[in-house]
DNA sequence: TATCATAGTGTAAACGTTTACATCATTTCC
DNA sequence: GGAAATGATGTAAACGTTTACACTATGATA
């Protein structure tokens, strides 16, 4: 079945390859008559066009490659969901690679671009280091990226984005909190490296600030966007000489491991202490009790980032690079009441 | 910086665009003095191969495809990560079809493989209209398929796998409600088409059997892999006139959904059901009460699977096909008591 | 009828590698 | 010192497509 090529078609319905060729191609520059004769000879031979040659001659290999902190945050999974419907409409294939893994350098993903692995890229993850390498290819041609979700880090400011206000968003949620008449408000943000979750450091900040509350050292504190790591931040924020009576986390699965600490301390949620997530990931309406949190259309994120892909690789310097804004929505469940005292 | 190629590079170092092959792939075939002349060239004129010709030549991708129900299930993106860490370590880049997104029929899947897309496959789930497309070829040569986590269909027996022994376990975990004394026990399982469950199912009704205990009409449900599916299951199962005092399910996200139902019903879990899932997943020891299951070694089945599968590539019919069978182990939680009766 | 479009097909070059083979220079051995 | 072996490099073919260009036959136009 495999290892037969274009010439055995051609032979077989005696007509040239360039002929085979147009017929898959171009089927309306060839007769009616060629055309079920090749038909016919491609079914005989069970033969299917080598994609290695193909992207070789026509230098595409319809791949797109997606980076993100990690495939096993559900939110990235929501939004690979709609990368990959687009993707597929799209006729493209998508390769994922995870920087929580370091399994690849900066600089080997750019490597992957310029050695014509693959179309384009999406960005989930910052990557600072990968800008500079960029930077240098980037005045010369426009390079088929797109960052998704992450609002961007200024060496890639002219790259197109789809992202939510995170900055608005986690004030809004921040603003519930103090709403219901929270003084003392702690947070659990992601990594120092993730300029996501420190976009929703500055929105919680930039709330408490206008409410002229104060934020207590010891307040803000890493949860490496892991429950373990969350269930760490929980507990030094636990044992603060002066706890706060609720957290912000800068994503659900943080928020996760924030309620199963506060709930193993023997603290009651959110009677003692109240907890808002980020992200609404599908374990968020499953927790006890129900997770109060930030809702993301994650994959309509993923569907429009990669179609400015497309477009960017179809059309280059011809598409637009204005960054897209995607609505967000504060969920609100039963993870948040009013302080006790 | 890109659209540079080896001829460039000959040409500034004076020397055939044979010799820079070489001096890449096969370093030892060349003097010191012209290596050192060709990887300064390749320096400053920026080369960096063209995979796209390098595959097209060498008849290789270094592609794998892996298929799964769902990307979405942390313990697939689990296995995904043994998958990656091997195929990092190999060379590979690995590509993901999801069947629940029916984005790809079983027969496209087995285009690509043929079509030279890809140099091989990893299922992780069963595609039972796969095995017919395949087989027909299959006899002409190896195909380099490798089959992980399912106990395989007929079909495919003769493909390597790597799994647990999903029966033994799932036998395992039935005899350890009926070991606390539980008569009644029901079941969610997966879908009709997984074969993967169906085994879990066996397991369950085998332990059942032996034990001389009743499966009643009603007491075995399904819970389409989700939390959503779970969850409706689960209130059939609760509102059967003979009500079990306590569910296996199939797997942790539906013994999730499951947990979540019966505690939304006003009953206790443990004290009124008892419930054990499937894979160990990392929220699993974070529900409430925290979950008893069955952990898999996920990293290590895809690893190994992985592994097999290069094996497969590199030696082809070389490579044994007998199936491995790595050892799962019962972790016991909270989710369990004896029944209230 | 001679000329010119037009449409269908064939010929051959091109894409960027890798690699078998030929060539040439150097060393080794008798 | 000449023959043979060894080692480094160059030459050119090959991989399977796509596509610009050339060619032929057909029908339309003057």
């Amino acid at each position: 079945m495999p290892d037969v090529s274009i010439k055995e078609v051609a032979k077989l319905a005696n007509v040239s390859i360039a002929t085979v060729s147009r017929c898959i191609n171009n089927p309306e520059k060839v007769t009616e008559k060629t055309r079920l004769k090749v038909q016919d000879a491609i079914l005989k031979t069970g033969y299917s066009p080598n994609r290695l040659a193909q992207s070789f001659r026509r230098g595409r290999t319809n791949l797109v490659m997606v980076v993100l902190p990690s495939v096993g945050d559900p939110f990235f999974t929501a939004v690979m969901r709609g990368i990959r419907a687009a993707a597929r409409a799209k006729g493209f294939s998508v390769l994922i690679e995870e920087t929580q893994l370091n399994t690849m350098t900066a600089d080997e993903i750019g490597a992957m671009l310029v050695s014509n692995q693959t179309d384009g890229i999406i960005l989930l993850a910052s990557m600072s280091p990968f800008g500079t390498e960029i930077l240098s290819a980037k005045s010369k041609r426009l390079l088929p990226i797109v960052i998704g979700c992450e609002t961007v880090s200024p060496e890639l400011a002219d790259f197109p984005s789809v992202h939510i206000d995170n900055v608005a968003a986690a004030k809004e949620a921040t603003n519930y909190l103090i709403s219901q008449g929270h003084t003392r408000i702690g947070m659990i943000y992601g990594e120092e490296s993730s300029l996501l979750t420190k976009d929703r450091e500055l929105g919680y900040r930039t709330a408490m600030k206008q409410a002229k509350l104060p934020i207590e050292a010891g307040w803000v504190v890493e949860g490496k966007l892991s429950i373990s790591g969350a269930r760490k931040a929980t507990r030094n924020l636990m044992n603060h000489s002066h706890r706060p009576t609720a957290v912000f986390c800068a994503n659900d699965e943080m928020a996760i491991g924030c309620l199963h600490e506060v709930k193993s301390s023997g603290l009651i949620v959110p009677k003692d202490i109240s907890i808002v997530g980020f992200d609404d990931i599908r374990y968020a309406e499953v927790t006890d009790p129900p997770l109060t949190t930030v809702s993301q259309p994650a994959e309509e994120i993923g569907e429009r980032v990669m179609y400015r892909l497309c477009r960017r690789i179809e059309a280059g310097n011809g598409a637009s690079s204005a960054p897209e804004i995607v609505p967000h929505k504060l969920v609100i469940r039963q993870s948040v009441a009013a302080p006790a005292s």
